[in-house]
DNA sequence: CGAGAACTTGAGCAGCATCAAAGAGAGTGG
DNA sequence: CCACTCTCTTTGATGCTGCTCAAGTTCTCG
């Protein structure tokens, strides 16, 4: 993990790679609570606070930089709407571990990396860049290795998924059983992950 | 859902009773995100926000009014603990949809409720008040009611835990696969929780 | 080419879901 | 005070989903 600068106490920027909030049980069960993307900003409250009940780690190489401050014009807008996007993450997250199968779990979190990678930049219109393994998939997914990967081969034998050289291409299906909400305000959140990934 | 004052746009303070927010599934399949006890507070973004993911709902009777004003001596601080706080709660709720098995998601839930309702001043040192029903339990961690009740008893068999009359008896074990983190700063939350409770 | 990590495969089992129906309470109205 | 009804809890039988254990196979990279 690359830190781009001295390390300040402070908020960061992830300017590459995807990092993790992990929470590991004492029996050597995991549980990767969330994904931090490019774009992503890491308040030091995730970090420092008295209760940290998770540890950020790097789940392949990354760069990061500490976060420019919010006095800058027009970026407490920005910070705020991303603080609010990580809550609709972790809320996303609780439903897909509590009501869907492993098949639709995959699915929607493929989904979710595909939205979260093209606002900041970093995806195609059909595909994504994956540098996970299956095994991290499935810390993240709350299944095991063994099952992500028979499901992911039924996803590529159903023609809904292609995954070959870290790089992932996802045929929606356009039946999600998710009600989603209004599509986000165009404005906010690509203002942040652009102003702060062209820095 | 009782509203005391007039409905004034803005954040809510639960008074009393418990509220839940929820996400329903286009199939009937229903999952509660999070709880919101007395003393915590709804900020109007989770209800108002254009990406709407959840619904709040009452699960039983509750009686809420406007928050006080972040403005007054010392409340800034106690709102941000409040909503650092609520983000644990998704953290924690995500390791246990992620990663334990049915005994251990009722039993860590209850203790997380027990921690939650003795920093409002609403439980015993061993007992508190339990108004949900086990369909509602199901819908948080992710089972089904058959599940949760086949567990309950496993539970009372082995002398865990008692629940009669809307009131639980949990008994410790003290073998929480979780590390936690270090114990709540004892200032912030109980000045919230009293400080608003109390007006 | 060798070694480690990641992926794949198989067999068997357990946890939890599903379906269906029968008790318990609690409130309501006659 | 007793049906009546509604919700909640409990029980049983059966089967699928996903786990476990164990052994390959492929990929990556030095």
């Amino acid at each position: 993990m690359i830190l781009a600068g001295q390390r300040t106490p402070g908020p960061l920027l992830v300017l590459d790679g995807w990092l993790g909030r992990v929470q590991l049980f004492s029996d050597g069960r995991r549980q990767i609570l969330s994904f931090l993307l490019p774009g992503d900003v890491i308040q030091d409250a995730h970090t420092f606070q008295p209760v940290a009940p998770s540890t950020i780690t790097a789940l392949c190489d990354a760069v990061l930089c500490p976060a420019p401050p919010a006095e800058e014009e027009g970026l407490r807008e920005a910070y705020a709407a991303s603080a609010a996007l990580d809550e609709i993450h972790l809320l996303r997250q609780i439903a897909r571990l509590g009501r869907m199968s492993a098949y639709e779990r995959i699915q929607d979190w493929l989904s979710e990396a595909h939205e979260r990678l093209s606002l900041a930049g970093r995806a195609g219109p059909e595909s994504f860049p994956m540098p996970l393994t299956q095994e991290m998939l499935a810390d993240a997914l709350g299944l095991t290795s063994v099952h992500v990967n028979r499901t992911l081969q039924a996803m590529r034998r159903d023609g809904v998924l292609e995954w070959r050289g870290g790089a992932v291409r996802l045929r929606q299906t356009g039946t999600s059983m998710v009600p989603r909400g209004r599509p986000l305000p165009e404005s906010a959140i690509p203002a942040l992950r652009k102003a702060l990934l062209a820095g």
